[in-house]
DNA sequence: AGTCATGGTGCAGTTACCTCA
DNA sequence: ACTGAGGTAACTGCACCATGA
């Protein structure tokens, strides 16, 4: 068996990069999600397949077709694992038929801990009602629970959302597809790719926290080093006195190039090659072309 | 064209549950 | 059996954006 699933436009590679200024907030979903070059630390994540996904041949139809492996047809020896699969996920069956339902369902009696929010979320507060009602089920009963109950996604279907989240971080699209091929609730797949995002860009910051260390570690040996030269051309210059009775006019330098030549052999040399030795080149090249 | 209400979605922060050493 | 740490599903509150009235 095998289903296909469009996830619209791939063409645009998925890159994540954590910005390095500003307020994320007021540009977050740029910045999370395409990254801008100009404001990201250019090492970044690379999502690795790890199971073949099989792409449609046609391209004007970017279609992605994936096998479900947790189904008892294509892989037997898991029958038991889809079985499992089926008894977790039967609260969900409820909340979903609920969805599909054209009866108008009764969740707007609130369960208390959201009073104060915003009538901006009120599908996802009629979600979650859903869940906990759903999730109220046989178990809870029998046991006492009246907390939530936490669904452990199995690795195939967490494999399956991997899948999707490295063609599209974001989820609009195919959040009702993916719902329905894994028999997950709507909620549950929005919720899963909002934790996905947040690891991954928590590995992004931690990946950008050892290379900034790297570059720091490298610019205090590079600035170690520099003052240590520093020193000994000081020295240098102290130990030999003649060195200050070079007529300034030896030098001149050209005022669009800032190339600087020695008037007596005419070579040329840039103002970096001096620095390199000078830690003032531009004030002395001035001076000298005054 | 500007304003407001509403809905959808993303993110940060947090909580709760589960697994494992 | 107990426990603490780590992973992660789920929740909460807020912000932003799109859309329609």
């Amino acid at each position: 068996m095998e289903l296909a699933l469009s996830l619209g436009e791939t063409s645009k590679p998925f890159r994540m990069g954590i910005g390095l200024a500003g307020d994320c907030r007021s540009k977050d979903k740029d910045a999370s999600v395409v990254g801008d070059d100009s404001d990201v630390v250019p090492l970044r994540l690379e999502l690795i397949p790890f199971s073949p996904v099989r792409r449609s041949s046609n391209p004007t139809t970017p279609q992605l077709q994936f096998r479900l492996p947790w189904l008892a047809e294509n892989r037997p020896a898991e029958r038991e694992a889809a079985r499992e699969v089926a008894r977790c996920q039967e609260a969900s069956r409820f909340s979903a038929v609920a969805e599909e339902s054209s009866f108008p369902m009764d969740f707007v009696i609130s369960s208390g801990s959201g009073g104060g929010r915003s009538n901006s979320n009120s599908k996802r507060d009629l979600e979650a009602d859903a869940d906990r009602e759903g999730s109220r089920g046989s178990d809870d009963d029998e046991n006492g629970l009246t907390g939530r109950k936490k669904l452990r996604l199995s690795k195939e279907q967490s494999a399956f959302l991997e899948e999707s989240f490295k063609e599209h971080s974001t989820l609009n699209p195919q959040k009702l597809a993916l719902a329905n091929q894994l028999n997950l609730r709507p909620r549950q797949v929005e919720v899963w790719f909002q934790n996905r995002r947040a690891r991954t860009k928590l590995k992004q910051t931690e990946i950008d926290f050892e290379h900034l260390k790297q570059c720091c570690e490298t610019l205090k040996e590079e600035n170690r080093r520099l003052q240590k030269e520093l020193q000994e051309l000081r020295a240098l210059k102290t130990s030999q006195p003649f060195y200050r009775q070079l007529p300034p006019t030896t030098l001149t330098m050209c005022p669009s190039c800032e190339r600087i030549s020695t008037a007596s052999t005419s070579t040329t040399t840039t103002t970096s090659a001096i620095s390199s030795v000078n830690p003032f080149p531009r004030a002395q090249a001035h001076k000298a072309a005054s």
